[in-house]
RNA sequence: GCCUGGGUGGCGGAACUGGUAGACGCAAGGGACUUAAAAUCCCUCGACCGCAAGGUUGUACGAGUUCGAUUCUCGUCCCAGGCACCA
């Protein structure tokens, strides 16, 4: 193998040849082994839209730089790939081209692995999955049915997100800004039967699970911690006037309920007929309601006016025996606490623009230290804490303290009860289409929902369909699905017809992969004792409530299921930043989007591998720019050339240094391997920062070149370049696989790259002999002293104040201190 | 409005724990090779002053702490992401 001097080498046969032995050879598959450390690695499994994106390019490639490493630093690493195949892209795919989803599917599956082969990704396709697959969604629905057993799944009738593009319902975690996650279209409440997982039963410990995860982000916890969104408050029941009701109300401010001076309902309310009922408001009441109903189905939520109509009832603050008139306003939610309000406008800002609009009065009940507040001068309501006032036997108490004896004293009168509230709701995950795992449900009549037997299991989703072009579910009116014997009287009764939300599947997927093929159960116990939890997941931010929220959900109701032993998922998380182009996320709109093919096809995986490594550490944003993959191919091909050109010398020369014979280029370029063995196993371990990584390696053949290159001026030792060159080779490795095991192979080893120890370092060697202390005059930089490392203090400071250019800068002063940092620099101050 | 991040050459980005700011790469300019081009190789490259040695200045802006600040503290501005009538 020798190439002439200026060629480019040959990587798409060098790169068919490895990818194929790979294969061939199942390089990469994970077997259990008690005996060695296991490393679970996870990038987030693509969904199957037809071809991978720079998105998947770039969090793969992160992820197998990572696992590759982690094999050749002797852990057994499970390195798994699959497919979240479920999903409404390709129902409306196959309605648009008049096929089959699950044809698009499989398809769309074949040639993106192709892809991701083209990649030179270290999978072990063994273990490969596809949710759309009975073999694994039938578990989901076992899942589902003891769930549903315990309690932990509900049926119910709620106001839903509906999108009318989707014909389906949402998740609230689906909806962005009032619009649909998928189609951006704006999303309409809509009263429907739907199903629910009781996510809300592990809001308590998913919050405190967010501190037991210090290898995630902060960012992402605080978004999950915001979610959940947990406060503390109380329950108060007010009783209605002329009404044997009593209307609760929740608040987190108990402390200010002596200045309660009206009442604020949503206007989903449902007793506002009854309280209208009688007073001569019930046409307003009910015309108001109505109205602001309807504009949040078109308008998308913001902050809009506060508006508000008087129910002309009154209730009594059960605290002060006050009467308080009950309002309808547009600003309160019916889902969250119970829908109704206590307004107390001197201390709630929404409260106080409402009652001044309306001329009510506005009464302090806590006073700041240092000044006095007065209800009709106040501009803005007093949020802070501070003392009470006005507010009978609790007055002069301070605001926390207050809040304590407040509920204590409600709770002890049966006035109300200590209550916490969470913003996170259940997980709805009824959908009304057709690609997705069928809900194990069965409606009957005379018995009620009865789960489908678990030996009846799975509920197969019916292949032969046809799709209605307005997306709606064929399920629905397909008698020979949905008509079934009731399995407790056996008469006529329905099934289910809506499926699962497809983010059911993702939420346990991490689990299967430890087990893919059995058909026994849905979990192996020792083989995910053995493989879990996920070391280090690797996935964009874009998932972090959704996907990674439900996961963490998932994985507590599979251990109380029994079927898993950890509490989380994810011992370490990396969120990666997007890839764009010029400035923008790429996109079709925009036409700034590259195709990984055409990269593969110009420069070859390892090129297109390197430089998405190297524009930018993993969690920033990546701007993809030509020239810089040309600069990335440049760096491999001269790495080719040289290897190639002197593979001769390399390969006769003496596998062992000694460095005690050699000249100085010698030593330094084995000095720098050394160091650079060092700095590119912290960079990768630490941090994943492989941009600095890589320039470490440029840097270490870019001396090689010039020491052992055509214009080197000394010759060195062979065995040094053979060091320098196989340290290249490993150190590179994970990142541009293909051209490294290839070159390897061509300096004489047998054993493929990929199973080879990641090298050591010699501490010793890689100590620099000679360094440069800086001689600075109050903080500049004014002269550099030669030095060995070490070196006495006192020689050194006489050397720097003696340095001629130094001296001009302390002439005529007198030298007030020196400051020394050994091998570092020295200071002068002077005055 | 609130909560996170972040602001360094023409560009992507380096700088470990407060110690030589700008590693590495891209682009640009100059040169070598070539009939020519591509490829390749060599040199220059924050700004200002200077023939040079060298000096001044410079990490969004303004203060502060320090012998010394891209790094720590306070204030201001700007950008990105998340949440947003959550009582």
């Amino acid at each position: 193998m020798s190439a002439p001097k200026n060629t480019k080498y040959d990587f798409a046969a060098i790169e068919a040849k490895w990818r194929s032995h790979w294969l061939t050879e199942k390089t990469f598959k994970a077997v259990p082994d008690p005996n060695r450390p296991k490393y679970y690695l996870l990038e987030m499994f693509p969904y199957p839209s037809g071809r991978i994106h720079m998105g998947h390019v770039r969090n793969y490639t992160i992820g197998d730089v990572v696992a590759r490493y982690k094999r050749m630093k002797g852990f057994n690493v499970i390195h798994p790939m699959g497919w979240d195949a479920f999903g409404l892209p390709a129902e409306n795919a196959a309605i648009k081209h008049q096929t089959h989803p699950a044809k698009w599917t499989y398809e769309n599956i074949e040639y993106m692995k192709k892809q991701l082969q083209r990649m030179g990704f270290s999978y072990d396709w063994d273990r490969e999955l596809a949710t759309c697959n009975d073999s694994y969604y039938r578990w989901e629905q076992l899942f589902f049915v003891k769930l549903f057993e315990k309690g932990l799944v509900y049926q119910r009738v709620t106001t839903v997100n509906w999108c009318e593009g989707c014909q389906t319902v949402l998740a609230n975690e689906q909806v962005i800004d009032g619009l649909c996650w998928r189609c951006d279209r704006q999303v309409q409440p809509r009263k429907m039967n739907g199903w629910f997982f009781k996510i809300t039963d592990y809001a308590e410990e998913l919050l405190a699970g967010c501190d037991q995860l210090p290898g995630w982000p902060e960012k992402v916890l605080t978004m999950q911690r915001n979610w959940i969104g947990k406060s503390v408050g109380v329950e108060v029941e007010f009783p209605v006037e002329g009404l044997d009701r009593k209307l609760a109300i929740f608040t987190t401010r108990p402390d200010t309920i002596h200045g309660v001076t009206f009442m604020s309902l949503a206007p989903e309310h449902p007793w506002l007929a009854e309280l209208a009922a009688g007073t001569g408001q019930e046409a307003e009441v009910a015309e108001f309601a109505e109205r602001i109903i309807a504009a949040k189905k078109s308008q998308q939520p913001g902050e809009m006016e506060k508006e508000g109509v008087f129910t002309g009832r009154y209730c009594t603050n059960p605290f002060t025996g006050e009467r308080v008139p009950i309002h309808v306003a547009n600003f309160v939610l019916m889902d969250y606490g119970t829908g109704a309000v206590m307004a107390v406008p001197a201390h709630d800002q929404r409260d106080f623009e409402f009652a001044q609009k309306y001329n009510i009065p506005i009464k302090v009940v806590i006073q700041p230290a240092g000044r006095e507040l007065l209800g009709p001068t106040l501009t803005e309501a007093y949020v802070e804490p501070g003392l009470l006032t006005a507010s009978g036997a609790f007055s002069g108490l301070e605001s926390e303290a207050a809040k304590a004896a407040i509920v204590a004293h409600a709770e002890q009168h049966g006035l109300g009860h200590g209550r916490i509230n969470y913003r996170l709701h259940d997980w709805g995950i009824s959908r009304q289409r057709y690609w997705g795992t069928p809900i194990p449900m069965i409606h009957c009549e005379k018995c009620g929902i009865r789960p489908v037997p678990e030996a009846d299991l799975p509920v197969v989703l019916p292949k032969e369909v046809t799709l209605d072009p307005t997306g709606k579910s064929p399920l629905h009116a397909m008698a020979s699905f949905y008509q079934v014997d009731c399995p407790t009287c056996g008469g006529l009764a329905r099934r289910e017809t809506d499926t699962m939300d497809t983010f059911v599947e993702s939420s346990w997927y991490f689990a299967r992969y430890c087990c893919p093929d059995l058909t026994t159960a849905p979990l192996d116990r020792e083989a995910a004792n053995y493989w879990l939890p996920v070391d280090q997941y690797i996935g964009g931010v874009e998932h972090a409530i959704l996907h990674l929220l439900y996961a963490r959900f998932f994985t507590k109701l599979l251990r109380d299921l029994g079927y898993l032993t950890i509490d989380e998922p994810f011992t370490n998380l990396l969120t990666q930043g997007m890839v764009i182009k010029d400035g923008a996320k790429m996109s079709k709109s925009k036409g700034n989007v590259v195709d990984p093919n055409d990269l593969i096809e110009r420069y070859g995986a390892d090129t297109v591998r390197l430089f998405s490594l190297f524009a930018a550490p993993p969690e920033k944003e990546l701007e993809w720019s030509d020239q810089g993959v040309d600069g990335a191919s440049r760096f491999l091909f001269r790495i080719y050339r040289f290897i190639t050109n002197n593979l001769d010398a390399i390969n006769a020369a003496a596998t062992s240094v000694n460095p005690e014979t050699l000249n100085d280029p010698g030593r330094a370029l084995h000095r720098k391997v050394h160091q650079t063995i060092r700095k590119v196993g912290s960079d990768i371990e630490t941090r994943f920062h492989f941009n600095t990584a890589i320039s470490a390696l440029m840097e270490l053949t870019n001396l090689l070149f010039s020491l052992a290159g055509e214009e080197a001026k000394e010759t060195i030792a062979p065995a040094v370049v053979r060091e320098a060159v196989e340290a290249v080779l490993l150190l590179l490795s994970p990142m541009t696989p293909h051209l490294c095991e290839e070159l390897w192979q061509a300096t004489g080893h047998a054993t493929p790259l990929g199973l080879h120890p990641w090298p050591g370092f010699d501490e010793k060697a890689a100590t620099e002999d000679e360094i440069v202390v800086v001689i600075q005059v109050n903080g500049k930089v004014r002269g550099r002293l030669q030095t060995t490392p070490g070196a006495a203090a006192e020689p050194l400071q006489e050397q720097a104040l003696a340095d001629p250019h130094v001296r001009k800068f302390i002439e005529g002063k007198t030298v007030r201190k020196v400051i020394m940092v050994p091998d570092k620099l020295i200071n002068i101050v002077v005055a």
